[in-house]
DNA sequence: GTCGTAATACGATAAAAGTCGTAGTTGGAT
DNA sequence: ATCCAACTACGACTTTTATCGTATTACGAC
């Protein structure tokens, strides 16, 4: 059955998912008092992108109730993957090596941070020797 | 004096700043030559988003000669951080580190990429010590 | 039952991106 | 000097995204 193939969220999209995996199924007005806090716009517009969304499939609707109920459709880790694999390959050639370099150098990152990345190398490394 | 500002360039532009960053200034059949062989597209389209780029300021156009010779006007490295910090912000709520997870599960890297990731992590080690 | 608040539905609009066709110009080969 | 191939200019069209106003429906308080 035709269920992946979904296409890449845009920004817009993007913020509501973003509010989906943080806070779980949630109503057009929770996600819009969120989002208008940091972006001034009507609750129509955030009506019509979730609804947009729908016909993507991006989300799942309940409409049991009179305030619909929407959920993400995608996973969070997928779409990471898929977003970082994309500029990966646009901007950086697919050079993992250079992106990482330019994310550190755009964000100056904490010796915990740097240990908790220091981590995430050792665990591909493992992965890699098991291949 | 109104220099910088200049917007992001979208994906076709970045196609062509692509090509511009590997060859240096090129003209319009150069570029396009190389990018139909990707990607099935009229010439006319290449000039115009050229041209586009020209009014926004992303290249410098060289009209002397007949066929107009393009420059780029952003930088590779500032480019790549810009693109890299809009990611980690609207994708990653500024998570450097699952960023890098996502990146390395997307692509497997090989032992010398791994090692040589580990040596950029080691000069932010660095640069984070000096402050 | 009435009425107001809050929800959905829907269409109109605008801007941006990408695409291409056509027209017009020009340089160089013959 | 002529002519053709290659170039630029420009406008039209399409799609996508985002935005919002207005119309309509429905729940719940009274």
């Amino acid at each position: 059955m035709p269920k992946r193939n979904l296409p890449q969220p845009t920004a817009a999209e993007l913020e509501i998912l973003s509010h989906l995996w943080k806070h779980g199924p949630a109503t057009v007005r929770e996600i819009h008092d969120e989002i208008k806090l940091r972006k001034p716009t009507a609750y129509t517009t955030t009506l019509k992108i979730l609804q947009n969304m729908d016909d993507k499939g991006l989300v799942k609707r309940d409409k049991t109730n009179r305030a619909h109920v929407y959920r993400a459709k995608l996973e969070r880790e997928t779409t990471q993957r898929n977003f970082a694999n994309d500029l990966l390959q646009k901007v950086f050639g697919g050079s993992a090596e250079e992106l990482i370099l330019r994310v550190l150098e755009s964000k100056s990152s904490d010796a915990e941070e740097l240990a908790a990345i220091r981590r995430i190398i050792d665990e591909a490394e493992k992965e890699a020797g098991k291949t």
